[in-house]
DNA sequence: AGCACGCCGACT
DNA sequence: GTCGGCGTGCTC
């Protein structure tokens, strides 16, 4: 890339990649005479920074003929490998970091694949020196670093650290650097960039091929795999890659190079895109879409919005079964017909291999993927053929919103209302934000689909920002199943202890007995959520977290296992004797997906059941499998958590189970009744998707509760009613913005101090320099989770209405905290997050 | 966040 | 006398 306009600009401005917020400024550097003209708004250099020049990654924003600073020292190097950043992501990355204050590098990695950017490590090399030695206070360990160093040549630090384990590489380095036996660089380490592989074609003409198989020939082949190469190569008259004949003719690189040195066939080296093999392997299929008078009436909305050239937000709001899908699906494909890409975006759970068939069936090459389970080879690989223009159709998960399509269009937020789509690790963003960014740079179209709306959303239709599309009709013959609120407290009245009730446990006999299939869902994993002392009632808990030990089978052996934190990953053995009172009555209590399976294997024993969940869909491909295994009807019950209630069509289920579906009102959250409302109206809508009419039992100890009731009868509008009028009584979003700032340290007494004077700071700056800021805030209190691995967290919330002073309020505390750091607490920001 | 500079205590 | 603890302050 080149900057030939830029030839006589000798200084430029800009953000280096890693610093912390609270300096995360622009900074002046000299641009050397050799750089100049190579040099533009959105490169990408390498810059020295600090007393120690230590080199980091830096991104240009702006030239300048004059610094603004005296003393700027000269950039070191352009890299030149890797395309500038266009101006939309510059703008982008602009406005992430007023939104969610976030540092611009963090927004640049967001814009495009880390792999793109690269990594800077240190690089060690040997130096002229007599080599240290134990005495002068070396360790055996260290003199192995330094022997490997010098045998090597020099390592970077990634590569000892592999070798030798992290920290006694860093700390064999630290010391012999110190000590002047080795020296340190820094490199921009590899990034992972494009694959190539090795493609065969015949060497001969085709004919003299064939003789030699044949026998014929003035070479004679006795090996079969040589024949096999030779005769797969002559079959296909095109080159083959090492892979397919290695899979086809069982060729290894001994037999390759065998007939490479007779002459007979020849190598090339060529670039390949990697993907996870998804898209390639399916065949084209345009399949028709029929769409009924209301699907088409929204299918012209949406296009005429497309053709309008202007940015426009649209909510499709659909009831479950109403053919969303199908609506989409055609705007996509008439946005693509006018010449512009899309952005489909979806919920991680979504991506499963059927969708991205479907897609592949349809669009095949133009589709490029983007979701979490992609090497960052594959990453790369998508960024590019989305850059070139080869791909102008992504489909992937919140980060796809990034994806650098050309003549942007239309960008889909399917299910809009899933909280996967609002980001919870730095830059805290919500993928609808960046998208009504885009479109409105672009001139595109937002659309956002759901049968459930977020609050937010359906507010903003409800006030004309968006334009509101209604599919009221379910499509085809399918009808909503009937649907029974079964009162639980009966049940434990009569002394059943069971999580199935006795009117689901009918039922699913009644399904089972009729061969067809039935769906339960329990949001909770493992045997048993919790372990007791009944003698002095403490609950073991995880050392670092401060929440309850889940009790987790092993498979087949309901008395063998382990205890498991959900929160950090811990794991340890079920102890003999309480760990604080010695008693040995230790009791596990409370249920999960595990005991439920056991539970239903007891009454339905000579029935398949299939439990999925995060600890049975760990291995990769194994919850695409179970739902194939599913849908096929290789097993008759299905339960798990979350992931049974999401967008399969299981068209022989005709029994829905909700086995504690009031579990999520107690949880002290405004956003409890709408994330329960979603979840029974989605769950209720996996029955019932045939002409077969399907049955619903909801479980509860709460028959009364309205969202419930409403949830059941499907009226998304009464709900959506008496919710934002309670939103609005008691101000909450979308009535006002919520903050929630968190303080977290190893150091229990720190952690609580910094907060309570994160607090009088706030207070303090409220009556002084912000006095005409609004906010009204609360705590500290100790979050809900108060311990969580090994660090203890605080949290102020803080209501208010998010503008430009309100986020300049909160950007200068994160500045001023992150500058005069005395106690290690760390402090972030999150604006609206999905859970309090 | 790093990292250097600088100012005090326990060792050869 | 020196080595090294980590408090303080800056980074174009």
């Amino acid at each position: 890339m080149h900057f030939s306009d830029n030839r006589d600009f000798e200084y430029a401005k800009l953000y280096l990649l890693d610093n912390p917020y609270s300096i995360d400024s622009t900074y002046d550097y000299f641009i050397p005479h050799s750089m100049r003209g190579e040099i533009g708004r959105g490169s990408f250099v390498s810059v020295p920074f600090g007393r120690s020049n230590r080199r980091q990654m830096a991104l240009v924003w702006e030239l300048s003929h004059a610094p603004e600073y005296k003393d700027a020292k000269p950039i070191e190097a352009v890299c030149r490998d890797r395309a500038p950043l266009s101006e939309e992501m510059l703008e982008l990355c602009a406005y992430m970091k007023e939104q969610v204050l976030c540092t611009m590098g963090e927004a640049v990695r967001c814009a495009m694949p880390s792999s793109a950017i690269g990594k800077m490590t240190e690089f060690y090399y040997p130096v002229p020196s007599k080599g240290p030695d134990t005495s002068s206070g070396f360790s055996p360990a260290d003199l192995f670093v330094y022997e490997y160093i010098v045998s090597s040549g020099g390592k970077t630090l990634e590569a000892l650290k592999v070798k030798f384990g992290a920290s006694a590489a860093m700390e064999a380095c630290e010391k012999l650097y110190a000590k002047g036996h080795i020296g340190r660089e820094m490199q921009v380490s590899k990034a992972a960039s494009e694959a190539f592989e090795n493609f065969y074609a015949l060497a001969t003409d085709p004919a003299e091929a064939a003789s030699i198989l044949e026998g014929n020939g003035k070479i004679k082949l006795r090996s079969q795999i040589h024949k096999a190469i030779l005769g797969a190569l002559l079959n296909s008259g095109e080159p083959l890659s090492s892979g397919a004949l290695k899979k086809n003719c069982s060729a290894g690189s001994a037999q390759l190079k065998a007939l490479i040195d007779k002459g007979l066939i020849k190598v090339e080296s060529r670039r390949i895109w990697r993907d996870s093999g998804a898209l390639q392997s399916t065949e084209r299929e345009i399949r028709e879409i029929k769409l009924n008078g209301e699907q088409s009436a929204a299918r012209d909305e949406i296009v005429a919005q497309i053709k309008a050239n202007k940015p426009a937000a649209t909510l499709l709001f659909g009831v479950t079964g109403s053919g969303k899908t199908s609506v989409i699906i055609s705007a996509i494909d008439a946005a693509l017909a006018e010449g512009k890409g899309v952005i489909m975006l979806l919920p991680e759970i979504a991506l499963t291999p059927q969708t991205v068939r479907i897609f592949g069936a349809r669009y095949g090459d133009r589709v490029a993927l983007i979701h979490s389970g992609l090497s960052s080879g594959e990453r790369y690989d998508s960024y590019m053929r989305i850059k070139s223009g080869e791909a102008d159709l992504v489909v992937g998960t919140r980060s796809a919103v990034f994806a650098p399509v050309h003549d942007l269009g239309l960008i889909v937020i399917d299910e809009e209302h899933e909280s996967t789509y609002k980001s919870d690790t730095s830059p805290k963003y919500h993928a609808r934000d960046i998208a009504r960014f885009r479109c409105a740079y672009n001139g595109a179209v937002m659309l956002v689909s759901s049968a459930t709306p977020s609050l937010e959303s359906y507010s903003k239709a409800m006030e004309d920002k968006y334009k509101l599309v209604k599919l009221k009709e379910r499509y085809g013959s399918a009808e909503l199943p009937e649907v029974k609120i079964y009162d639980m407290r009966n049940e434990h009245r009569h002394g059943n202890t069971s999580p199935v009730g006795m009117l689901l446990r009918e039922q699913m006999l009644e399904v089972a007995e009729r061969g067809e299939q039935s769906v339960l869902f329990l949001n909770r994993r493992g045997y048993n959520t919790s372990v007791s002392c009944r003698s002095c009632n403490q609950t073991l808990t995880c050392p670092n977290c401060s929440i309850s030990l889940n009790y987790h089978a092993k498979k087949g052996n309901y008395d063998d296992g382990f205890l498991f934190c959900h929160f950090c990953g811990f794991k340890s053995r079920v102890p003999e004797t309480c760990p604080s009172c010695g008693s040995e009555h230790l009791q596990k209590i409370g249920f999960g997906t595990q005991k439920l399976e056991r539970e239903i294997e007891g009454f339905l024993p000579d029935k398949r059941i299939l439990r999925m969940d995060a600890d049975s869909t760990s291995t990769k491909n194994s919850l695409p499998e179970m739902l194939q295994k599913f849908k096929s009807g290789e097993a008759d019950v299905l339960l798990g958590t979350q992931m049974v209630t999401k967008g399969h069509d299981f068209p022989n289920v005709t029994l829905v189970g909700v086995l504690l579906a009031d579990m999520s009102i107690y949880m002290d959250d405004y956003h409890a009744n709408e994330r329960t409302f979603s979840m029974l109206t989605q769950v209720i809508g996996r029955a019932g998707r045939s002409e077969k009419k399907g049955v619903a039992i909801i479980q509860t100890n709460n028959p009364d509760n309205d969202t419930i009731k409403l949830a059941c009868a499907q009226n998304y509008e009464a709900f959506y009613e008496s919710e934002i009028r309670l939103r609005k009584l008691l101000v909450f979003p979308p009535y006002c913005d919520i903050a929630l700032i968190n303080i977290s340290c190893g150091d229990e007494k720190q952690a609580v101090m910094s907060a309570a004077r994160l607090r009088e700071e706030i207070d303090r700056r409220l009556l002084m320099e912000y006095k005409d800021v609004k906010l009204m805030v609360f705590g500290p209190f100790e979050s809900p989770v108060y311990k969580a691995e090994g660090k203890y967290r605080m949290r102020i919330v803080i209501k208010c209405k998010l503008n430009k002073r309100t986020r300049e309020f909160f950007s200068q505390l994160l500045i001023d905290f992150g500058r005069n750091n005395k106690s290690r607490a760390v402090i972030s920001v999150n604006f609206n997050p999905t859970a309090l």
